[in-house]
DNA sequence: GAGTGGTCTAGACCACCGC
DNA sequence: CGGTGGTCTAGACCACTCC
């Protein structure tokens, strides 16, 4: 769409003008009747968005959210809110204290392959953290098919990923699917922990089903990503059925904005999803 | 962790009140140190979730943002975090000019059994709505392997579910997936989308492979999910390999807020996912 | 301490829905 | 038309990071 004509910076980043580029100039000459006036936030997310293709690269860092305001003639409350979609979607990463920088491509995390294997199997990609006894949220009590207020062990994971953690694990697992654990020592930890996944793999695995919806992080699991309590996360759910019933529910959360979940045979697929240009 | 004891309701439905048990209050003695003073708005969460558990069912409508802020004693925007965060999640539904309602909990949508099987087949839940000759964006070009500028067939499909749009879709499909459309008269429109998928399925499908990632809702996929644009959705890019190329591309964008993807054997994980209560 | 993003306020006006 | 949520402003202060 844009030819090969030389092109003033949607932004211009070392000097400090007036404004760059009012924003009522609009991106060239929309010629669209003004039936439905853009908000402005969505109209900045849009140049914002063709400024960091065009005139930034990965990991460089924007202006401060002051100064971009100011340069779009604009509020800080409105600049924030096109920032904060443009992080929703992956392309920006803001740290409080340090600034906002440009996002790599989300990374492609494989979620499940075809052939069922139980958590803790050789190769996979959790880190086992710790291990304790306790009673689970109602909704997983009732996915395990337990009493309301019984114990189960839960067992937490994480999963690094290019130096970077991805997901945060809470795995239930009920007494009965791990029947003897006269030899484990350990009353909690990882040693623990691996102990009880070592038993639960001895069951065999019949099926395991897994959803997938959109979340908010806790506060623990947000620290553990190293984000701000309430951040996107997609959280999977997968349960095990083994001998008839549910051996065990795993509840993991992903950074919603550096991931990308994939699934299926293969390895991941490789489209990066820009949102701008999904539309033909 | 509530006892029995009857309880001051946290939100007073119909009278005024000057403001309904302050905030400042907190929940209960929480006997938290101040060490780290959750945020307003998070607290402000909280207390709204609870509410929504014990005082309000499916469907009905909530006060509205003017009177709620007053009645916690906030600013309106700080309320509207909080209800950001509780729509983000399903619990709660807004409309434009009608009010905020208590969703019902998110639906399990299936995406994708085991068995591979190609878009169109007998009993899928898609309703196809036409089909164009265009350009596909570069990143879906890439995949299918195909010139930058090379046309493919685009077909636009819509899944809805217990009445409600939950879905929509956009398949490429390169002509060279689809050599004889001889027998296809039909220029544009859904005879013609028939037409090419039924072509489609001549193929041998070899595998798919799919990712999950959340994005925001582009305009048109708004309007026709009946939401806002830049609304959260779950967008599921599959690649139909046939014949050791790929066949096809969709990208289905699924509404975040009343969606639980699926995926797996069984049908459904019936796990409700209450965010709050995640943790032990 | 200086600079960043995160939270919060108290207003205002607009777009939309139903009556 | 009145009432709803959606957008926007111009401030303020806070928590954090880095120097």
């Amino acid at each position: 769409m844009v030819a090969g004509i030389v092109q003033e910076p949607l932004i211009n980043k070392g000097v400090k003008s007036r404004r760059d580029t009012a924003i009522a100039e609009d991106t060239v000459g929309t010629t669209q009747l003004d039936t439905v006036p853009e908000p402005k936030y969505w109209h900045l997310k849009t140049v914002l968005s063709e400024a960091l293709d065009s005139e930034f690269s990965v990991g460089e860092i924007l202006p401060n959210e002051r100064d971009l305001a100011a340069r779009f003639g604009v509020a800080r409350a409105t600049l924030r809110q096109a920032l904060e979609q443009l992080e929703l979607e992956g392309r920006l990463q803001r740290r409080r204290g340090v600034g906002t920088t440009v996002a790599p491509p989300r990374m492609g995390v494989a979620v499940g392959s075809e052939q069922h294997t139980w958590p803790g199997a050789v190769g996979d990609a959790w880190q086992l953290a710790d291990c304790a006894l306790a009673v689970p949220p109602s909704a997983v009590a009732k996915a395990l098919e337990t009493e309301p207020d019984e114990q189960v062990h839960i067992v937490r994971r994480s999963r690094v990923t290019h130096g970077q953690p991805v997901a945060a694990e809470l795995l239930y697992i009920p007494a009965a699917s791990v029947p003897d654990l006269s030899g484990i020592d350990a009353p909690s930890g990882a040693a623990r922990a691996r102990g009880v996944l070592r038993e639960l793999q001895r069951l065999g695995l019949e099926s395991q089903d897994r959803s997938v919806e959109l979340g908010s992080a806790r506060a623990d699991d947000a620290k553990e990503l190293d984000r701000l309590p309430g951040a996107p996360v997609l959280v999977v759910t997968t349960r095990f059925v083994a001998e008839g019933g549910t051996a065990a529910v795993s509840v993991a959360t992903y950074r919603a904005d550096t991931c990308r979940l994939t699934f299926g045979d293969a390895g991941g697929v490789e489209i990066h999803h820009d949102p701008e240009r999904r539309a033909s």
